[in-house]
DNA sequence: TTAACATATTAATGCTTATCTATATATTAA
DNA sequence: TTAATATATAGATAAGCATTAATATGTTAA
């Protein structure tokens, strides 16, 4: 499979903040219009809608106007269990590349052990 | 499970750029010296040191001094599985952003049916 | 039309960052 | 010690980005 460098880093890019990570939690539950978002999040308007066309701008979400609402929504939900897996990973890169880290957390199923499940289905999906 | 906006951000920072992708995929068979590193991605070396730096910060990798020499090597070797993941992700949201995409790859095994899987793993996981 | 509301944009600010050149530090060999 | 090599850092530059305040645009209702 062809790896999009600049496509991916555009991406990454769009997760890189904080408050773009909170927009896009905050439409893990449905589409919502820019008010809502502004209301829920408690960041400006001007904000949200900078950063809401920042995510318009790489595809993470899509609009519709209904009257004088502009509702946006994620375009891929599973963005959020991608987002979610990072969450895992981090905690682990934090254990691991902590001296002073005393107890691991040890989850139940650790990003590496969900990284080699999926990349087993990727292959019997092939082979099929 | 809690969710750390702020270092999932600075994870996705480290991502975010191009070549720092670059860097981390020519790690993907191992743990490489900075001059190999340089070798292969065709940086130069001060780069090279500088994102390094940058990705040693996230715990993306980690270094072991051998002589002169100074090894770099992935933290977390499923990292590459991560990224792939986006990849994948990076080409459905274009297809599904652009309304002129015409012909769709249809994917043997899309985004978010990996993604699906992959909670479907972690609940049963959790209820044994 | 005007008023009220929803959203987007613009301009300005300060902060961060990617890159280069030059130099410093660290290690080994002679 | 000095020379050679490996890596890191410092300074400078330019570009990008997050944020705010103010304003513009779009939509509906009266």
């Amino acid at each position: 499979m062809k790896i999009y460098y600049k496509q991916i880093a555009g991406l990454f890019k769009s997760l890189a903040d904080e408050n773009r990570l909170g927009i896009i939690f905050n439409l893990a539950d449905g589409k919502k219009s820019v008010s809502k978002i502004v209301e829920e999040t408690g960041l400006s308007q001007p904000l949200v809608s900078h950063h809401l066309k920042e995510l318009k701008h790489n595809h993470i979400v899509t609009t519709e106007r209904e009257g004088s609402f502009v509702f946006y929504q994620l375009t891929e939900p599973a963005i959020i269990a991608l987002i979610n897996l990072t969450n895992q990973l981090v905690v682990e890169l934090s254990e691991k590349g902590n001296i002073f880290s005393t107890q691991a957390s040890s989850p139940q199923f650790p990003f590496s052990a969900m990284m080699g499940k999926m990349f087993e289905m990727m292959n019997q999906q092939k082979e099929s």
